[in-house]
DNA sequence: CGATGGATTGAAAGGGCTCAAAAAGGGTGG
DNA sequence: CCACCCTTTTTGAGCCCTTTCAATCCATCG
């Protein structure tokens, strides 16, 4: 198998979204096979495609089975920013539980594949008939504020060294929990472009700043894997500290 | 009456609670008089005192009465990063919904009268008494997640300019919500500190800002009362989009 | 009246940006 | 297998927005 995991190439791919709510609340079978029966409804989509538009309604669900995506937002010069990536396992455009409604755009920043389930989120309401949906649904909530507390708090007060190390660390850490690092080893497929719209850093910059923490043997990147060398150092100099 | 309004004197401190709800759905009068007592329980805080403690688990809410309060985190270094700010009107800890966990710790920034709610959440849940809670819980839901990805937008690739402009701009349209701004004029009992925490920035610089948009008579602030004299070139400056 | 917190100002340094161009990859068609 | 094109990464140089460090000013308050 070697890297075949961490390139994401798994056998199942709903595994990783069954997985994914399995760290927050044990399913019974009802609940499995439910989940399962949603996610037979699997799509492509390339790069760069507009997975959800802003202020769009919807009561469906996508279910990122593989590929990396992202919410953002550009202002009316072009300059964009990324509010918060959404790795294999994730789901997009989680938020129009709230009031249903995508408060940013969702974009593919890789070619991915997605599960569309129609009406997943009324079985994520607490009146829904899953008992466990519920944990799982905070749970999936909670991360995701975290993520945008994350986000305020490098792009307000972090240097680009220590946001570089804080989003690196904040990826493995996400990739972990759903099986796709080995170690400290994980596959990142990000141009430095979407790194920079990502931490509020000018492309040259993000370069530079990686080129540095490389020098200092803090991490290695080639090819789109990642391997952090000095995970406690880079958590000391990013303050991080991982979702419980 | 006069600025009264403006500073916050007003005769009903509950009143700012129902205005609140009232956006968002025209309640019953059973839900009117749960809430009515629910704010019984008044308490005070002084300035600089914690509201919420990070990680803390609590079902209760706090309603902010009167006051401005903040949502924040600091780094080891003492850096500190406002994650958004609490107005009047506004929910403080409303996060303890999912997970009922605190993800950041909440601080007074001025003195704050609140009103505590002890397990008002489970009002506010779907399997709820209250028919009408849900899409109260969902707007505020959407309107923080709003107030977050702002902040994102605004640290991660506006100027200082453009990001003063926008954050007094959001104060604004959220405290005319709640009829605490008449025409464009509103009280923001913040220090330049404060605000400096809030925007990523330091406070020299802030200063600084105030100035510049000050001399091009953008706004007026003395005495802790803003007045956007040209709102709609700051909306421009800021790319400011009100919610809906 | 000294003490204190906040606002303001000046000067200098620096982190990060822009502009520009060169390398390095990765496909694609012939 | 090479030529060509396009994207991505890397480098260099200069600039500027923002920070830091220090004072000074100002108002409030015990």
């Amino acid at each position: 198998m070697g890297l075949d995991i961490i390139r994401h190439k798994v056998a199942d791919p709903g595994a990783i979204i069954a997985r994914g709510f399995a760290q927050y609340a044990s399913l019974n079978e009802q609940e499995n096979s439910y989940l399962a029966a949603q996610l037979v409804n699997v799509q492509r989509y390339p790069a760069r495609s507009e997975l959800i538009p802003a202020n769009s309604e919807s009561a469906a669900a996508l279910f990122l089975l593989s590929g990396w995506a992202c919410r953002a937002r550009s202002l009316a010069d072009g300059r964009r920013q990324i509010i918060e990536f959404l790795l294999p396992g994730d789901i997009v455009g989680f938020s129009p539980t709230k009031g249903r409604r995508a408060l940013a755009a969702a974009y593919a920043l890789t070619p991915v594949t997605v599960s569309l389930a129609s009406n997943f989120y009324q079985a994520f309401d607490d009146t829904g008939p899953f008992e466990h949906f519920t944990a799982v649904r905070r749970a999936l909530e909670k991360n995701q504020e975290m993520r945008l507390i994350n986000q305020i708090v490098r792009a307000g007060r972090q240097t680009a060294y220590e946001r570089l190390s804080h989003l690196l660390l904040e990826f493995h850490d996400r990739l972990a929990r759903v099986g796709l690092a080995r170690d400290y080893t994980f596959a990142m497929p990000l141009t430095q472009e979407i790194l920079a719209d990502g931490l509020g850093l000018s492309v040259v910059h993000v370069n530079r700043t990686l080129q540095q923490l490389r020098r200092e043997q803090l991490l290695t990147l080639t090819d789109g894997i990642v391997t952090l060398l000095e995970p406690a150092t880079l958590a000391r100099i990013a303050d991080f500290q991982p979702a419980d």
